[in-house]
DNA sequence: TCAAAAAATGAAACCAGTTTAAGAAATCGT
DNA sequence: ACGATTTCTTAAACTGGTTTCATTTTTTGA
């Protein structure tokens, strides 16, 4: 049930049978179909998702009635809006499953509790943060530094397996630019 | 000497006398010059700086020698190449102090004990992770929600103590256009 | 298996922000 | 208090990426 977020939890801490007995009462199962949405703005964002299959993704709509794309999450990562999730105020965000996909999940109100319960998994917790802000790093960083073509190239040729998951249309979203200048680039090659 | 730090410990989580004292040991101070690079490329970050008084920047040089500011910290922010100090990798980045600083830090190899002798400071490091993540992520949301124009006057409305603080052209860099194209914005108005 | 919906392409006009270059104004260290 | 350095401004030519609109291709679900 459990056991692939028992197994990502013992990459980052030492993790035992007792510390995972004590945790699951704290853990809830998820699953959604393609494209159902699990998060739209104005909820407030109470749940923290592990995706043990599938893949989800993060989107804002903007004036234009543009979706803007700012995560995918497949499996092995936690996603959530951390905003809402953390300050308990309404979300601006979408969230939806491009993919079917199973998640196993923890309540924010419940969060504290579970720390007292599970030391280990506040540290689990500390470690898994400080790697989305790594990955948000290096976010800004490939954002400075390169332009939205070089961008599409480094990340095509960087995640080839990914590029067939999803459309081309979120990818560009994601990379922020147009489906129409995506096309262009393509076209070169 | 290390009250500041104490007292933004203390909004987070309970803290006592007996915990500062086993924090005291990790804690080290420096201070630096107007100017002063903290931090080059190539150089390992093995520092996580709190900033008691004064302003720092990071920030990257693209291929054309052109800065690019990725983050500012005032007074009660926490500092550091997180890729470089949590993975160990040399870092990509310049660090330097805009006005002359009072810096509080702690070392990445000691982290590990420090969070053994004091638990409250490991739940203390994950709350500014988390906050540290909600700040990025309401960053990402800036972008994609306005244009260079309106981020501009977004930030400047929003934080005029900070205008008066950094030169013009620094903001230009963090907010990703020229300072050409700032000084035809502010001549609009 | 096929109609409907979703995704990808193409082309032309357009625009937000860059580049280059030069001069003016403000600030700093001594 | 002043010379050196740093910061800010202006203007014209330019470009990477958008917009709009139309068509084609692919995928999906019943």
């Amino acid at each position: 049930m459990y056991t692939a977020l028992y197994n990502h939890i013992r990459k980052y801490v030492a993790f035992t049978n007792a510390d995972a007995a004590a945790l699951e009462p704290y853990l809830y199962m998820k699953e959604v179909k393609r494209k159902e949405i699990l998060l739209k703005p104005g909820q407030v964002c109470r749940e923290h998702y592990f995706v043990k299959k599938g893949l989800v993704r993060m989107y804002l709509m903007d004036e234009k009635d543009t979706e803007k794309i700012t995560t995918f999450a497949i499996e092995n990562w936690w996603v959530t809006d951390n905003d809402s999730f953390i300050t308990g105020q309404p979300t601006e965000y979408y969230m939806q499953a491009i993919e079917p996909s199973e998640l196993i999940y923890i309540k924010a109100n419940e969060r504290d509790e579970l720390f007292k319960a599970v030391p280990a998994y506040e540290s689990y917790t500390r470690m898994i943060a400080e790697r989305a802000l790594v990955a948000y790093q290096r976010r800004v960083n490939f954002i400075n530094m390169m332009s939205d073509e070089e961008r599409y190239r480094f990340f095509a040729e960087s995640f080839p397996g990914f590029l067939q998951r999803v459309p081309q249309y979120m990818l560009a979203s994601y990379l922020g630019f147009t489906p129409q200048f995506m096309s262009k680039i393509r076209a070169k090659r």
